[in-house]
RNA sequence: CGGGGCGUAGCGCAGCCCGGUAGCGCGCCUGCUUUGGGAGCAGGAUGUCGGAGGUUCAAAUCCUCUCGCCCCGACCA
């Protein structure tokens, strides 16, 4: 493709809306231009990123036995209301109605829509397993779309659904499709870890996410640095202490701890550490009120609450209901007298001797108080999220902490759709059973945008060879005859190669041409300068190294060839 | 939804406090020169100052309402 011939509007600066690296770079580069909050027009430059992208996807998909079919984006709410999302799923889902006052919404994600269509056409044990898969646009009502593509409310996805006649057969198709994501993403060139997840709004028995390492990533994930166990942080089991306090227990005593709210404040006071102190949480469900008591230096996890008390809806209670409950304002809620209350600890707080918790009066706290002798009926659970040093739940090793994006997520479902909706088969014995699901999603437009936080440099993206948009970016520097017919001879032979080339042919300076080129991030930079040419030399720039290589025109072609192969560790691939 | 911030030329921003009829850099157009890392000179075009209402002789500037966007948090395959 010619420059000149393509919508790519490069920006020189950095436009104020966008703070993360991807966001910028695409901006930047001329791939994307916002339309609305978290909605995205694609330019050429990154729907060729994103058709990439799609076309590994899509490789990998059928080579693992899936097929490609297409659903609506627009679905009836009556399919939603068979599996009770339609009330469940909130106010992310996308609602509108039509002229007939009938309810839709547009999808965020099609396990109705394909189990509709399953219950209709499989009814024999012979039409299974069934692998179907749709590449297409997804619509989530994001509380807050941010940084570009990573978190868009309109979004690119690629989601498979699996229909299994037993258990068995479902964790085959799980596996298949765990093997095909690692696949896809190492092809894509990133740099990604599974890890076992929490399966949120979807549900079903168990889960993986595929996580692309990266600061700016918005999941914590966490893992053994002497073994396999990774998990997403509100996932992550956290063993029961090795060892319990043996300390004298010493008399329960109250003392006043004027203005002293926070575990920071507390423990300066006291003089104490915040391994010591136990702060009570008081959380609201739409059932009860129920306080959690957590060690100082530990954080609460939410989800592992949400699915001790099996409620999908827990929030932090305001401070009126702090107040009622506890007869004190935010800050000094403890065990001690707390009625009405079901109370929860976490593990590590049982294990506590002489601990220090809010007084449930103002401005007083309690010192070397003791679970059972001072405080009882609590229900001791893991709580709280992983930490850096814990022991791994696997034994192997010791806890780390990194970022992460999710590009991809497996689900082995069960019958919770099929339940829902009557997916139902007969079996060589005539009975009627469920199928048996999972459903798989990646996340492609986020997958590009992952790749871009992965690579690039100060100056702009470098690509991964399988993903980017272009494999070469051509740059003639001069409007010369000779270099202008070189650039065409070696445009057409590559293209002859299969190597697709953009062929910078705007009359430009040589700066903007290196710096637009730095920027849009081809692997290989081919240069065309007066001077090399009188030589008879082009040149051959690694943007990922930098490093150029001289070499004849003529020799051009298979030396791109072999740059682009992915051994060549100089293009990075 | 809570907190913070921003909407002025295609992009980045100043002007607003203290009202007087809009400016800077980059980009864009024309010409000449230049031509290996975002050229120089000369000339030029471009704005419903997010929108509506109000105050005022006069509003980008003050007031009210409203819409949009960004960041942090809560939330989330």
């Amino acid at each position: 493709m010619r420059t000149s011939q393509m919508l790519i509007p490069t920006l020189r600066d950095d436009p104020g809306e966008a703070e993360t690296v991807s966001h910028r770079l695409m901006l930047r580069a001329g791939m994307i231009r916002k339309v609305a909050a978290g909605v995205y027009t694609y330019l050429p430059l990154g729907l060729r990123v994103l058709r990439k992208v799609e076309g590994i996807v899509r490789e990998e998909m059928n080579r693992a036995g899936a097929q490609e079919l297409l659903m609506p984006i627009a679905s009836p709410a009556e399919l939603w209301r068979e599996t009770g999302r339609w009330d469940f799923y909130g106010k992310e889902l996308f609602r509108f109605k039509d002229r007939h006052e009938r309810d839709f919404c547009l999808g965020p994600t099609h396990e109705e829509v394909i189990t509709d269509l399953i219950r209709r056409e499989v009814r024999s044990y012979r039409q299974l397993p069934l692998n179907c898969y749709q590449i297409q646009t997804k619509f989530r009502d994001e509380i807050r779309p941010r940084f570009g593509l990573m978190r868009g409310r309109e979004f690119i996805m690629k989601d498979a659904y699996s229909f299994d006649k037993d258990e068995e057969g479902a964790k085959l198709s799980y596996q298949k499709m765990y093997d095909a994501y690692q696949r896809i993403f190492a092809r894509c060139g990133l740099t990604f870890r599974a890890v076992e997840a929490d399966t949120g709004l979807i549900g079903g028995s168990s889960s993986h996410e595929f996580m692309v390492l990266a600061e700016t990533g918005e999941e914590t994930i966490v893992y053994a640095d002497g073994g396999t166990y990774a998990a997403n942080v509100e996932r992550a089991e956290v063993l029961p202490p090795a060892e319990a306090s043996t300390e004298p227990l010493r008399p329960l005593r109250k003392v006043a701890t004027p203005g002293a709210r926070t575990v920071a404040e507390v423990c300066a006071f006291l003089n104490v550490s915040p391994q010591q102190l136990v702060k009570t949480l008081l959380y609201k469900t739409p059932k009860e009120i129920v306080a959690v008591l957590i060690r100082g230096d530990h954080e609460a996890n939410e989800v592992k609450l949400k699915k001790l008390l099996g409620v999908t809806d827990l929030e932090l209670a305001d401070p009126e209901t702090v107040a009622k409950t506890t007869g004190a304002p935010v800050g000094f809620a403890g065990p001690i007298g707390l009625k009405n209350v079901r109370i929860l600890a976490d593990q590590s707080v049982a294990v506590m001797r002489n601990l220090v918790a809010g007084g449930n009066e103002a401005n007083h706290h309690y010192v070397d108080a003791n679970k059972d002798r001072d405080f009882a009926g609590v229900q001791v659970a893991d709580l709280r999220n992983a930490l850096v040093g814990d022991v791994s739940p696997r034994g192997d090793g010791r806890l780390k902490i990194a970022k992460g994006i999710e590009v991809g997520h497996v689900f082995m479902l069960g019958t919770k759709y099929s339940k829902a909706m009557g997916s139902a088969f007969l079996d060589p014995q005539g009975q009627e059973r469920l199928a048996v699901m999972g459903c798989y999603g990646i996340g492609v437009s986020r997958t590009a945008a992952a790749a871009i936080e992965q690579n690039h440099d100060a100056k702009g993206i470098i690509w991964p060879v399988p993903i980017a948009p272009f494999h070469v970016h051509l740059l003639p520097l001069s409007q010369s005859d000779a270099v202008q017919k070189q650039a065409k001879i070696l445009y057409d032979q590559l293209g002859q190669a299969g190597i697709e080339v953009l062929w910078d042919d705007r009359d430009e300076r040589a700066g903007v041409k290196f710096n637009d080129a730095d920027l849009i991030g081809a692997p290989l930079h081919l240069v065309i300068g007066e001077k090399g040419l009188a030589q008879g030399q082009v040149e051959l720039k690694a943007r990922r190294t930098g490093t150029v290589t001289k070499l004849p025109p003529a020799e051009v072609p298979v030396t791109v060839k072999t740059r682009l192969s992915d051994k060549d560790p100089a293009t990075g691939s």
